[in-house]
DNA sequence: GGTAGGATGGGCT
DNA sequence: GCCCATCCTACCC
């Protein structure tokens, strides 16, 4: 199994690959940046909430302007607040009633966009995440989507607005960055601008959406 | 391997 | 009242 940390072998003769060790926290110049240039970035940084981590795998960019599927377009709202706010902080949303995505804002003071985080390899408190998520059988469904992402991190909306470059909630370097391939497709599960190559995955990886979504049509 | 339908509630028109 | 940046189960090849 293709993992972001080398192949994950069935065999249990074979050593687990090591663990990633953990580098510095990202700044808050890293999110003040054109929201597309962070969320392709943020590809194969280490998402970390207390004894939890996950390597970035999967993220799609919300744009200001006219992007009509970014929560931002429709104006500033109670919820929308945070979007508009300074970049580095956490916009987290209740989806369909149940379920919670976490957002990064970036870009300049006052002005929206933002990056949804979809899909982790879970690298730390695995155990922990098993137990807030039953219903995953197999590690790749632990974290391989954007509501199954934050239950299994232990993210509620009491974190939204919190600052990630500092606290409880961070993005982390790994110790040693790894060279991987990216890939750009539509983002899933909208229906305005519905073709436009905003969701970034690492190529091959095994941790990303699942499902049956219109995800072919690569872009790149 | 695949698809269909239901759960469930906040935000906005 | 309608629309969701979703997930899970049941059921069907």
């Amino acid at each position: 199994m293709l993992s972001f940390y080398g192949r994950i072998s069935e065999d249990s003769s074979v050593p687990p690959a090591p663990r990633p060790t953990l580098g510095p926290i990202l700044k808050r110049a890293f999110y003040d940046r054109p929201t597309v240039e962070v969320a392709r970035d943020l590809l194969g940084k280490i998402l970390v909430h207390g004894n939890a981590a996950g390597v970035i795998v999967e993220t799609e960019a919300y744009l200001g302007g006219d992007d009509l599927a970014a929560h931002s377009a429709r104006g500033l709202t109670e919820r929308t607040r945070v979007i508009f706010g300074p970049p580095g902080h956490a916009y987290v949303y209740v989806i369909y009633g149940m379920y919670e995505c976490l957002n990064l804002v970036v870009e300049a003071d006052g002005k929206p966009g933002c990056v949804l985080i979809r899909a982790l390899e879970p690298v730390a408190g695995v155990h922990l995440m098993r137990r807030r998520r039953p219903a995953a059988r197999r590690l790749e469904d632990l974290a391989s989507g954007p509501g199954k992402l934050t239950l299994a991190m232990g993210i509620t909306r009491a974190l939204n607005g919190a600052d990630v470059t500092r606290g409880g909630l961070v993005v982390r370097r790994p110790a040693v960055e790894r060279a991987f391939e990216t890939d750009v497709t539509p983002r899933i599960g909208i229906r305005q601008c519905a073709d436009w190559p905003l969701r970034f995955i690492i190529r091959g990886n095994r941790f990303v959406t699942k499902g049956t979504f219109r995800a072919a049509g690569f872009v790149r």
